[in-house]
DNA sequence: TAACTTATGTTAATTCTCGACATAAGTCGT
DNA sequence: ACGACTTATGTCGAGAATTAACATAAGTTA
């Protein structure tokens, strides 16, 4: 039974992640408000524990330097596995959410979980064990002193997860990991809590805590081989009811289109922007391409097939994200994924599709720009949530859950 | 300089609030997890401030009868103005939420700012007057103890409010109205802080506190003279970061529809199932009506031509709040509005476009009803917002706006 | 090197919070 | 009607949490 960190340790480490750079004690307790003396002991468990390490003094500006202390990096692993339509990626970040490793597996979603998990707990067992386990910061032997587990698992994956039951729930893209026991698999594998969510909540955490610090409304759009979004309301992820939150690829796209989708309706935004479908159009006209990135490609070459029907897509989504703007007013609208590599243009026919069917006030200060975090956005984010269970203040409880 | 409220009173009040019944001090202390001696003090100032009030003994156990205490519904008034598409109502509530007295006046809300705030602002200032200034609790003199107005107007308005600005921004249903200020021209006629915003947001905030507590997610879509809707996040209003969230009356109805709408697009939700545009299309071919109500009417009678406008109308909002349903994920959908009154089919003829065009995890546990608050649901959400304002937990200040 | 500036550790005072006790005010059983 | 019992209330002293103030440490600057 180990001691749970208190409020005020909570806060403290609140404090010192979202700062940039380390903090003396007397910056801690003015973001605080509270006095100098009062952080003393939470300090020094928190040092004690590990979680927390000295980060050399600071420049003195007259006086006596300050000591400063900051996110002990080495107190914790976490791994990750960003489970996408085309690709899966794994990478192990520390505690302040640097990616150490990562791995890539060009594995379309398809081709069931069983392959894809295996390879990723493969390769996250290496990782974790070259990595080392955690520093665990104590010949004092408290190294757990505040109840943490230092190592833990956060899984992403395309498609809907009902978090009541932590399943992938009528996966129109996954049909092959239907009822599959994503959270049993890896268990057997790897003994770490696991967090499962889906992917672009992951994207979108990492936008909005690296990219958008201040940003109240969030809206994340992943045009991948599927189409996701994903919502960060207040620093919150958003996931609904039954954690489907976010999902705009299976709204119907405004212009009545009879392309079928593979969740069984016809004219969904992914059936039209998604990049299987964009596989699929490209393929009826007779062009060669197996997956986004090919799309891409042939987009950034002029193929014309591919640019026109990339620049429907664009124009499609772009329609759906000015449904989504007008009903959240959101501050920040951030496009990721794959089909970004096909350059600006798309940006440009989003925005020209928000911008035409928006409102005038739900647009006026609305940034609406691609992710700059790079391809390993999922991962970032994923180490994003691991930390925030870690540091106590996961906002879905359901999400994780620990095999006693 | 008034003292604050400490934080433990603003508790101590929420569980008052939340309360059906009259608690003890033993079940307040239970609810707050403090010993009960530890309310004490704040319950006497609270007591002395006149915001609570005992409430009579409890029945007895078996033992000593316990004193309850209530929010002193005498501690305050707030006088709530709902305008809506075709009429306005005012209203004067107490400080539990009760109206005191209400007033309607049938007049769309294009004859102007002047005639409809000016009815307003008199009938109000009547009613104030009537029901008396709130009981100021003391003839000791420490009425206002704890900082607290105890007179406050809350205005909902049916079109998008900037609350950076508190202005009426493009209101396409108030062309009339741009640029009018509203708080000024209030101000001016009654002395009290005023809270302003969007009318749906006050429906749904009743709903959410009074049908639905326990309700995380809620999309509550007005179906009245044009389409509105609000967000209930976690018990608080999502406004957006201009305040127009929740606008879902003018996004683009699924299937092409060259209906143009008086925001100056095409093809907009409000432009089929707005009440101003039913009573166009009824125009049209033929049959009169004026306004909402005789729709509603119309269709009871089983007029042909509204039967089918409105039912399609219906198909339409349905599948609308589908792709709210699917990006938002809610537990809870409420219809309000005069069209309610057209009869059940109208929720049915909803139900069967988002059971349609969502996907099945999004519907699976959501619950999907007509308002049960009558008529007066708005100005019972204006009061809910009044009582969160005095109680300190209103969650955005720029809503309000004291002119000192 | 002295004067100055800023950070840190310590401590005594203050405030908050709690459990315990004595008392108040009912019901229940005879 | 009366005593035993049950539950609520007010108060007080112990203990915990928090603070401001002071003494000291560790730099910079003239």
């Amino acid at each position: 039974m180990p001691a749970p960190l208190t409020q005020r340790q909570v806060d403290i480490l609140e404090v010192l992640r979202h700062s940039a750079t380390p903090l003396s004690r007397s910056e801690i307790a003015a973001a605080l408000n509270v006095a100098r003396a009062t952080l003393a002991e939470g300090l020094q468990e928190l040092e004690a524990s590990g979680l927390i390490a000295p980060s050399g003094p600071s420049v003195s500006t007259g006086g006596r330097p300050a000591h400063t202390f900051d996110i002990n990096a080495d107190a914790a692993r976490i791994g990750i596995i960003d489970v996408g339509g085309s690709r899966t990626r794994v990478g192990v970040s520390d505690l302040r959410g640097e990616l150490l490793q990562t791995a890539l597996l060009d594995a379309p979603v398809d081709v069931g979980p069983e392959r894809i998990l295996g390879w990723a707990c493969g390769q996250l067992t290496t990782m974790l064990t070259t990595l080392g386990p955690a520093d665990t910061a104590a010949d004092t032997g408290t190294n757990t002193a505040a109840g943490h587990q230092r190592t833990l698992i956060v899984i992403g994956l395309p498609g809907p997860i009902d978090f009541t039951t932590g399943e992938v729930v009528s996966p129109p893209l996954m049909s092959s990991w239907q009822g599959f026991d994503v959270r049993g698999y890896i268990a057997q594998q790897i003994d770490a809590p696991l967090i499962i969510d889906n992917d672009v909540n992951l994207i979108a955490l990492a936008e909005q805590r690296l990219s958008h610090p201040t940003s109240k409304v969030m809206l994340v759009i992943k045009l991948g081989t599927g189409v996701g979004g994903g919502l960060v309301i207040n620093g919150h992820a958003l996931r609904g009811a039954r954690g489907s939150a976010g999902d705009i690829g299976h709204t119907q796209a405004t212009r009545a289109h009879g392309a079928p989708c593979r969740c069984g309706h016809t004219g969904c935004v992914e059936a039209i922007a998604g990049g299987w479908a964009l596989v699929q159009d490209l393929d009826t006209r007779g062009v060669q391409a197996t997956n986004i990135t090919d799309v891409a490609r042939l987009v950034r070459d002029g193929e014309p097939n591919a640019v026109g029907l990339v620049r429907a897509a664009a124009k499609v989504v772009g329609q759906s994200v000015a449904q989504a703007v007008s009903l959240l007013n959101p501050d920040t609208v951030v496009i990721a994924g794959e089909l970004l590599a096909a350059g600006d243009s798309i940006i440009a026919n989003i925005r020209e599709g928000v911008y035409q069917y928006s409102l005038p006030l739900a647009t006026r200060d609305l940034t609406l720009v691609p992710t700059t975090l790079g391809p390993l956005v999922g991962l970032k984010g994923g180490a994003q949530l691991g930390i925030d269970y870690l540091f106590g203040t996961i906002d879905i409880p359901q999400l994780a859950h620990e095999h006693e």
